[in-house]
DNA sequence: CTGTTAGCGCATTCAT
DNA sequence: ATGAATGCGCTAACAG
C-alpha cells in the first residue's frame, strides 16, 4: 500500500501538494498537479481512509438504525439510503434494534463508538429526550417515521392521518357501511393517526363510531389472527375490516380463511403500507402506499446536507396513496 | 470527547499505562489500574476508534456484499451476519452489487477502501479469479452459495442438490409422474445442482428425463409466469411442477390462477429457499428450506476465526430440508 | 502556488 | 511494571 509520501516523491513535490490534488480544493500548478496525477496512477494510489478520518475528524460515514434487517419494510428503507449515500462517496454502517429498548441503545452506543457522521433512524423504544440529547451533542440526526418536537427539521414522516382516511374512504365508496379496524399499538403515533384518519372518513360520512369494531393490536401477522377472531366474538356485523398495517391483515386473511369465509366476498379489507409481499396475498391487497423508499432517501438526503454541506431540497411530510387491487370489493345488500 | 491523555493526566500515570489497562493485554499494578479505571468513568472516556485503527491497522468492520437490500433471503443473510459480527464487537459495512458486475466491483473497491478487515459476499456476477485476487491480497474473504476451487476453505454451500432431489421426490411420493421443472440460470452452479438433483429423482424413480418439461428461467418472479405458459404451449401434460426459489413459485402460482386453474389441485407446485412470503402465498408454499440464516452466520464465524483469532467451528455445507404446507398434493388419476 | 510543520488519538517499541 | 518516544497516513494551518 503506497502511502501518499511515495505518491509526492515521485511527483517530486511536496505531500502538501499530493493532498491538494487529491481533495481539489486548492488550486495547484497544471504541470505538477499532472505529475501528481501520474503518481498516482502509477503507483495505484489509495488514500487511506482511517488516516484521513483521523486528520480531519470526518468518517464520512453515516450509521442507520432499524428494527430488523430481514423485513421487507426496512429493507426499502436501507436500499433507499444506501443508494443515496453511497452515491455521494459515504458509507453506512447499518445496524438493529430489535424494537426494544437496550437493543437500541446499544445499537446507537455502537454507532457512536464508531464516530459515525450523522444518524439516520428507524427508532421505536428510545425516548425523544434521548434522541434529542444525541442530536444535541454535535452529532446530526435524521428520523424516519418519528415526529419529536424539539427537531422539527429532522423529522422526515408520512401524513399516516390521510392514509387511514384513504383506506377507509375507499370502503365506504365500495357500499361499506360496518367497517372494522385492526390497529396498532396507540402508544406509536403513526398508529394513532392511522386510526384518527379511520375515524375521520367514518365522521364525515356520518357513520358512528363504534369501540366494539375497534381491536388494538401490535402490527403483527399474529395480532391480525387474534384481532379478526376477537371482532367477530364480540358479535357486532362487519362487512369491511382495515387493517393498520400489511402483516396485520396478512393474519387476518389467512385466518378468515381459515374460518371458511370466502374471500374477498366474505369480507373486503384493506392493509396499510404495501409492502412487498402485499401482491403475494390472495386475495392481491389493496393497501395503502407508503413512500418509505422516498422518505428514507430524503433523510440521507437531509443529511447530506446538514453534515456535507450539499444543499438538497428536503420535504418532511410525505403523502400516502390507495393501492387498489383486489381484496376489497363492493357491498353486496 | 476526552482523549487518553486527558485519562492519563487525571490518574497520574502515563498514556501507556492507560492503553495497557484499556487493551488488557499487558499486567499492570493494581493500584494504577483502578486510579485508571476510574478515570475512565469519570471522564466517561471513550476510546477512539478512528485513531485505534490508524495505529493498529485493523478496522474492526467488516464489509458485506449482498445483491440487493429489500429481498427476504438476503434481509436474513444480513441479519445473521451483523448480530454474529456485532457480538463480537465488528461492524458491518453494507453494499449492494444487483446483480450487475459493474456494481460489484464498485461496491468491493468501495469497501477496499474502507480498509475492511475482511469481506463477506454473496457475489453473483464478480469472476472467481478477482475473488481469488483479493483474497490473496491478504484480504480475507467468505464466500456464501458460491464454490471456488482455489478458496475451499472460505465457501459456505447449501447441499442444492439435494434440495431439487428432496423436492421432486416429495412430488414423485405423491404420486405424480409427469413433472415439470421451471429451473434457475444454469450459469450459476445453484440453479445447476437443483436441476441435476431433480433429475436424479426422476432417474431413481426410472422415469425419464423429458427435456420439453424443463424451462431454463432467471429466478424471476416474471420469469415463473414466463415458463409456466411456456411449458403449458409445449403440449406435454404435467400434473406437478418444482421451481428452482419460491419467487418463480409465486409466479407460477399467480400465473396458474390467472389461467382459471384451482389450486392446488390442478397442479402441485414446489418452491425452493422457503422466503418469508413463501406461507403468504395461497395456497401456502410446499417448498425446499434454505437455511441462509445459518450459513451467514457461519461466514461471519469464519470470519471471526481467520482474523480476530476466534476457534469457531466451521461447517462448510450445509443441507436443506423439505418444508411441507399445501401447495403440493396427492395426484389423483 | 508551494513546502514545512504540527497534530489527529492511540498502540507499541524501547529503555528503565 | 512503567514511562518516553516514535509512527500509523493524512489534513491544515503556517510561512514563504
Amino acid at each position: 500500500m503506497p502511502t501518499i509520501y511515495q505518491v509526492a516523491e515521485r511527483a517530486g513535490v511536496s505531500l502538501s501538494t499530493v493532498s491538494r490534488v487529491l481533495n481539489g480544493k486548492a488550486s495547484v500548478n497544471k504541470v505538477l498537479k499532472e505529475r501528481v496525477e501520474n503518481a498516482v496512477i502509477e503507483l495505484n494510489y489509495r488514500p487511506n481512509s482511517v488516516a484521513r478520518s483521523l486528520a480531519n475528524s470526518r468518517t464520512d460515514s453515516i450509521g442507520v438504525l432499524v428494527p430488523e434487517l430481514n423485513a421487507p419494510f426496512f429493507g426499502d428503507l436501507m436500499q433507499a439510503v444506501e443508494s443515496t449515500l453511497r452515491a455521494a462517496d459515504k458509507h453506512v454502517i447499518i445496524t438493529v434494534g430489535r424494537n426494544c429498548l437496550e437493543t437500541e441503545k446499544d445499537a446507537v452506543e455502537f454507532l457512536i463508538s464508531r464516530n459515525c457522521d450523522a444518524l439516520i433512524m428507524h427508532a421505536e423504544a428510545l425516548s425523544d429526550e434521548y434522541l434529542l440529547d444525541i442530536n444535541q451533542s454535535k452529532l446530526p440526526v435524521a428520523l424516519v417515521n418519528r415526529q419529536i418536537e424539539g427537531l422539527p427539521e429532522a423529522c422526515i414522516n408520512l401524513d399516516n392521518e390521510k392514509g387511514g382516511y384513504l383506506a377507509t374512504r375507499h370502503l365506504l365508496e365500495l357500499g361499506h357501511k360496518d367497517i372494522a379496524y385492526l390497529s396498532g399499538p396507540l402508544e406509536k403515533r403513526d398508529a394513532c393517526m392511522r386510526l384518527k384518519g379511520h375515524k375521520r372518513a367514518l365522521s364525515e360520512a356520518g357513520l358512528p363510531i363504534n369501540s366494539q369494531l375497534i381491536f388494538n393490536g401490535d402490527y403483527t401477522e399474529e395480532d391480525g389472527k387474534v384481532g379478526l377472531l376477537e371482532l367477530m366474538a364480540r358479535d357486532v356485523p362487519f362487512t369491511a375490516l382495515v387493517c393498520a398495517n400489511d402483516w396485520m391483515a396478512s393474519g387476518a386473511i389467512s385466518c378468515a380463511r381459515d374460518l371458511g369465509m370466502s374471500l374477498p366476498h366474505d369480507l373486503s379489507i384493506v392493509g396499510f403500507d404495501d409492502v412487498v409481499f402485499a401482491h403475494h396475498v390472495f386475495p392481491r391487497l389493496t393497501t395503502v402506499s407508503n413512500p418509505i423508499a422516498d422518505m428514507a432517501e430524503m433523510s440521507a438526503k437531509y443529511i447530506l446536507n446538514k453534515v456535507y454541506g450539499q444543499s438538497n431540497k428536503v420535504q418532511l411530510c410525505f403523502e400516502p396513496t390507495l393501492v387498489v387491487r383486489e381484496s376489497a370489493v363492493k357491498h353486496e345488500g
